[in-house]
DNA sequence: GGCCAGGACACCA
DNA sequence: TGGTGTCATGGC
């Protein structure tokens, strides 16, 4: 059996750091997180982009837009309907009680601002917690389909948990360093995209040896 | 031309 | 609590 700090090291040392979360400020990366919720991150780029250009990427900016220009912006994103919705109604929670400052909000304990996010609609447990990881520098860590994807082939995961169990498996057996928390969901992103979209491409993958795809053909993959 | 992407929510049993 | 339909664009 091979631990989750052995896998971490063999993608760190393929991949190298990933440097995340790609965005300029916290409040832009807030924003990226709720676009990205089940969207290819091109398209994201895209309306990030136009969100600039507009001079739209803070708080009070994207609550005085009308609605229907907000969702032109961010259409290349897709579901842009409801998530012009989120954003702003994000940025007006931020705008009323934080002055519009998220650096105040994110200083919170982390319990309590988990809590805060999950509690705004649009904001579930992965876009809370890529906040927290990623703009607050909270230790939580990231849970997404890759995750739950790659760690079923590899035999950890049952693939049936929910996401408090997958993310406690992973907190539990982690050493508490914001560094490895931030890496290790890059990482897990970028392998699934190299190797274990669709149908995977084994050939020289860096988990090649532990995965079950290889190992067990019989075995059922999700 | 179909499939899927760094989910979340409403609704239902 | 858990399962299902809905939201939508763009790249491959």
């Amino acid at each position: 059996m091979f631990d989750l700090m052995k896998i971490y090291r063999r993608l760190f040392k393929y991949y190298g750091p990933r440097h995340w979360w790609p965005a300029e400020t916290p409040f832009e990366m807030v924003i990226g997180a709720i676009l990205t919720q089940n969207t290819n991150w091109k398209n994201v780029e895209k309306a990030i982009t136009n969100l600039r250009n507009a001079k739209a990427l803070t708080p009070a900016a994207i609550g005085a837009l009308p609605r229907t220009e907000l969702e032109e912006l961010i259409r290349p994103s897709g579901f842009f309907r409801q998530k012009a919705e989120r954003v702003q109604l994000f940025s007006h929670y931020l705008r009323y009680n934080y002055r519009g400052g998220l650096a105040e909000m994110l200083r919170q304990p982390l319990a309590a601002l988990r809590g805060e996010l999950l509690a705004r609609k649009g904001i579930g447990p992965e876009t809370a917690d890529s906040i927290l990881l990623y703009a607050g520098g909270h230790l939580s860590f990231v849970v997404d389909a890759y995750t739950r994807r790659l760690f079923t082939r590899l035999g950890l995961l049952k693939g049936d948990e929910n996401y408090l169990q997958i993310r406690n498996f992973f907190m539990q057996r982690l050493p508490e360093e914001l560094r490895l928390y931030n890496e290790y969901h890059a990482l897990i992103v970028i392998q699934c995209k190299e190797y274990c979209r669709k149908k995977p491409t084994c050939s020289g993958c860096p988990l090649a040896d532990e995965c079950r795809y290889l190992l067990d053909q019989q075995s059922p993959l999700s």
